[in-house]
DNA sequence: GGTGTTTCTCAGATAATTCCCAGACTTATG
DNA sequence: CATAAGTCTGGGAATTATCTGAGAAACACC
């Protein structure tokens, strides 16, 4: 298992060994919004505008995943990804679809270690289904116990999609889940409500930074019930998991 | 670590390696009002009035950090930042936003490590807030330690945005915080009433200087009930943070 | 379709912070 | 020693940040 410390950096700043991640997405602002977050958490990211262009793009920068939207002016996402299969590309796909029908055609072709999120999603989910990905067609190796994240006596493992407390199981809601993680990346460190909102929730989101609260509360009253508290505010500057300060 | 002596010198003549900020704003008493107190702690500063002239200027002077306005004449601070990625400018943004009307458009302003900030704010606040983001771009490296002002036993950690004097945390309020971190980074050194108000205030605040009297008084009762006091006030010139003298 | 969960908004309660004021105190000076 | 100017600090009003409960709307799963 790794530290804390060395995932934060691991996470945050340089990936072990720098993973290619082709980004395909017609939609500049979409895609900008995509490689600028792959690109600080640590991936080298290329991107392409339609299907041609990224058949292209992969022949020489040979990805290692591609989050490659369904949705193409040219070929569609599918035919892109059968072709790059045929090209010899062993890469395992994130496709991104609309929030249309097209959902359970998505599901249905989604074989083998690839994966798929509806629009708009979340960016810190983005990134840990990516990460999700690379492990699953063996671009990482992680062991199991890489999969989990830790701090203090909270656990939380991201295969499982589990979160304890003193070794008791916590249910959470897809959405309280993300932020715990967020919190639990950056651990020790304040955290904006603004940055938050950035990261946890879907990139559209237009209304009030006031929710963050609310789901901080959801959070406190599911983890924090037990002694001592890890979920700090910072008044006036955000939140920060932390332990108890000495005095 | 640094010694403080090395800090004041690094960070209020010159940079270790001259940082150079580009200062992107229409109103030229706020660009002014900026890149006069970013020289003034050693960046290397240019300014540009509009979009296109910023990226003009980007072009060549290549800087390593943008404090950018978003409500420009001609593009918009989103526009400006995208098409600088685009064209390859590895560089961290600092957003200016006014406080009324633009929240909508604030959401994704920290997703690659950026930042942004609400007009009026302090400069002392900006200063700090821009060499977090150099840190977080990597543009300067610093260990954990070096995120540390150090005077006597009195610690202001700006990462854990915590204070602790002889070991023991302290808890201060935003303005307490800046007051106190204004005094360290000037420490051994007089500053004025007004030098305090000018750099720890917000830039509009119209107020009388006697609140700084106030906050000293605040700041005194927290870190200054240790011995040896480290406040002292000069009387008819301001306040100074130093070791009592030894007899 | 119905049921239970989840998300999100809103508004009142509470708490912390900011700011101003006025009287007490200190120091310098004639 | 008296005076004036400068400073300190307690009190308190106004403002602002945060927490939380209640309910409406959206959603997911049978």
């Amino acid at each position: 298992m790794t530290t804390l410390k060395e995932r934060e950096i691991a996470s945050e700043l340089t990936e072990t060994t720098t993973h290619r991640i082709l980004v395909v997405d017609d939609e500049t602002s979409i895609s900008d919004l995509i490689s600028t977050s792959l690109r600080f958490v640590g991936f080298d990211v290329k991107t392409a505008a339609n299907g041609a262009q990224a058949l292209q793009v992969a022949e020489s920068f040979r990805p290692h995943a591609i989050v490659l939207d369904v949705m193409l002016p040219d070929l569609d996402g599918f035919e892109v990804c059968k072709q790059l299969r045929n090209d010899g590309h062993n890469v395992g796909v994130l496709f991104l679809t609309a929030k249309d029908g097209m959902e359970d055609k998505v599901a249905g072709l989604t074989i083998g270690g690839d994966d798929y999120m509806t629009k708009p999603f979340s960016l810190e989910e983005l990134v840990a289904r990516l990460r999700a990905l690379l492990r699953r067609t063996g671009a990482i190796e992680m062991s199991v116990d890489d999969e989990k994240i830790r701090f203090a006596d909270l656990e939380l493992d991201e295969g499982l999609h589990e979160v304890r407390r003193a070794g008791q199981l916590i249910d959470l809601s897809p959405t309280e889940f993300l932020l715990l993680r967020y919190l639990l990346i950056n651990a020790d460190r304040v955290v904006s409500k603004a940055q938050i909102l950035d990261h946890v929730w879907q990139y559209d989101f237009r209304g009030d930074a006031g929710i963050v609260e609310t789901y901080v509360s959801y959070l406190r009253k599911k983890i924090d019930i037990f002694d001592p508290p890890l979920i700090h505010t910072v008044r006036g500057v955000g939140y920060r998991l932390r332990m108890p300060p000495k005095k």
